[in-house]
RNA sequence: GGGCCGUUAGCUCAGUCUGGUUAGAGCACCUGCCUUUUAAGCAGGGUGUCGAAGGUUCGAAUCCUUCACGGCCCA
């Protein structure tokens, strides 16, 4: 253990004094009638001259000691409420012992009445109290709070003792996933779960995590999408299927990146990539209204309206509008990176064709993409899960929604030509031989299970995390994730 | 992977450019006073491996090198 810091040291000291007292500093038990907000409630409803009684408990955030009384603040879940505690109700032995061994940052349960103070603060007069877990560790300054990047995403629970605002962060989170959970089970979806520990990896374009399953003496990766197996379960005859939950790609961390992250794939027979469309922009719209009660956001200063229709741009048009450069009018590789430089694009010499188009849609279009918009129609050369669009069989059926300049979800009007598909799986692997790390596997039970036949369907996937940053006003996914992943430390 | 910035008390931060008594402030903490305070107040008290390791120097938080972790930008 860590030598213990002279603050460390003193709450150490109170502990033992505790202890030698005969009372346990970690109780197993509390008795709690109200919560903070409950016995607020109950003073603001009692009649005129009643003072109800509450037993109440929760972390001391400040104490305030004058002398023979003081006042300090609990919070709980429900919020805080101040306390008062005199010597002449307590007896001084018992005031002592508060005065003396309780510090900011224990549990503390009190019983008492409420009355309100001359600045009009409900409050409970303490008639007896109770330490509930002695705090070992000084939190953080309470007027500044914890500012220090790393200590909050390191210790998270520093940071929600401390940081409302963060705690309503991943309040907001939670009301987010449950109401995206809600539209789609209204809207006859049904919620699965497939494999995270996959034989094969797929359905994206990414490095996986790869690990190993000792008794079967095989190799394992955690999954960087949920694609391929919720379509088995449309080929299996379930007509809307969604799934949520963590995937994982072993890439760098920035702004919008985390390793590990959360998504949300649905898929929907006899519909259409026009049809998930529509459905994207009524669940946004839901969500919004549902959580944050409207449908104006304001993200990192840009008003943004979430309001449906959204615009729907073909990928071409938008890169030639922003660039200049017609991608189609390029056909090879060699000669759309010429194109890219002469307009002074910094790109990598031996990216693909497909690569380069991604790269013209990052850097010169997505950031001017702040109101929620559609791309649609990409080249069939990214994108060997869509199906070719009936008069251009060099694009595909697809699209990808952004809002805030941020991606936020990809869909696509599903390939279920079983031929077809294996021959985009050959078309990847000859990629993934020429070097491209993240090109797709082929997998021929995927295969297999498409000539079983499955319907025209539409699927879609997102990342929520991006959602939660959106609706939360966050810039950073870091503070969108309760623990991303930062370097070990020690 | 590259560039820039940061790391000083439990926390929030000065001090580093321009090396020089014993390293500072606020909050927190300790001692005393104070029975309706609320960033309570008054009086007193620094509780520190200046991220780590080397180096330069009579002397290093400060200058140099390397490393670690984090942030921002770029790839």
């Amino acid at each position: 253990m860590a030598e213990l810091s002279e603050l460390e040291r003193q709450r150490h000291l109170k502990l033992q004094r505790i202890r030698e007292k005969g009372i346990d500093p970690y109780p197993p038990r509390v008795e709690r009638t109200h919560t903070a907000a409950q016995a607020r409630t109950a003073f603001e409803n009692a009649r005129e001259g009643e003072t109800p009684t509450v037993k109440v408990a929760g972390r001391l955030m400040s104490i305030r000691v004058m002398g023979r009384s003081a006042f300090a603040h609990i919070e709980d879940g429900s919020g805080r409420i101040q306390i008062y505690l005199r010597q002449n109700v307590l007896g001084e032995e018992e005031y002592e012992f508060f005065k003396r061994d309780f510090d900011i940052g224990d549990f503390i349960g009190v019983e008492g009445r409420l009355f309100r103070t001359r600045t009009g603060e409900v409050t409970v007069e303490v008639q007896r109290f109770h330490m509930l877990a002695k705090s070992l560790k000084p939190l953080p300054e309470k007027w500044h709070g914890l500012r220090n990047v790393e200590i909050r995403y390191r210790q998270r629970y520093v940071d929600l003792i401390v940081n409302q605002d963060v705690r309503r962060v991943f309040a907001t989170r939670a009301r987010i996933i449950s109401a995206l959970r809600r539209f789609l089970d209204e809207h006859g979806f049904l919620e699965v779960e497939t494999p995270i520990l996959q034989p094969l990896y797929g359905g994206a374009m990414a490095r996986p995590f790869t690990t190993y399953h000792n008794q079967l003496h095989q190799t394992l990766y955690l999954r960087i999408a949920t694609e391929l197996y919720l379509k088995r379960l449309i080929v299996g005859g379930y007509e809307r299927v969604y799934e949520i939950g963590k995937n994982f790609r072993n890439e760098g961390v920035d702004q919008e990146h985390n390793p590990e992250f959360t998504a949300i794939e649905f898929y929907m027979a006899y519909a259409d990539y026009n049809d998930v469309m529509d459905l994207t922009e009524e669940m946004v719209a839901y969500v919004a209204q549902e959580v944050l009660g409207t449908l104006q956001i304001t993200y990192d200063g840009n008003e943004i309206d979430l309001t449906p229709p959204w615009s729907r741009i073909p990928l071409r048009q938008a890169i030639k509008e922003k660039t200049g450069i017609d991608y189609r009018e390029y056909p090879e590789a060699e000669s759309l990176y010429q194109a890219i430089r002469e307009i002074g694009g910094d790109v990598e010499p031996k990216a693909t064709w497909g690569k380069l188009v991604d790269s013209l849609l990052n850097n010169y279009v997505q950031p001017k993409l702040i109101q929620p918009t559609f791309l649609i129609d990409y080249p069939i050369e990214i994108s060997p899960l869509a199906k070719k669009k009936p008069e251009d069989p060099s694009t595909v059926e697809r699209f990808e929604g952004f809002i805030g300049g941020m991606e936020v979800c990809n869909a696509f009007t599903e390939l279920n030509d079983p031929i077809d598909q294996r021959e985009r799986f050959l078309a990847q692997g000859r990629a993934f031989e020429a070097g491209d790390e993240e090109a797709h596997q082929m997998d021929e039970d995927f295969i297999r299970a498409l000539s079983y036949g499955m319907p025209p369907t539409g699927g879609w996937g997102m990342g929520i995390d991006r959602l939660v940053m959106l609706f939360t006003n966050q810039t950073s996914i870091r503070d969108v994730i309760l623990f991303p992943l930062l370097r070990a430390k020690e």
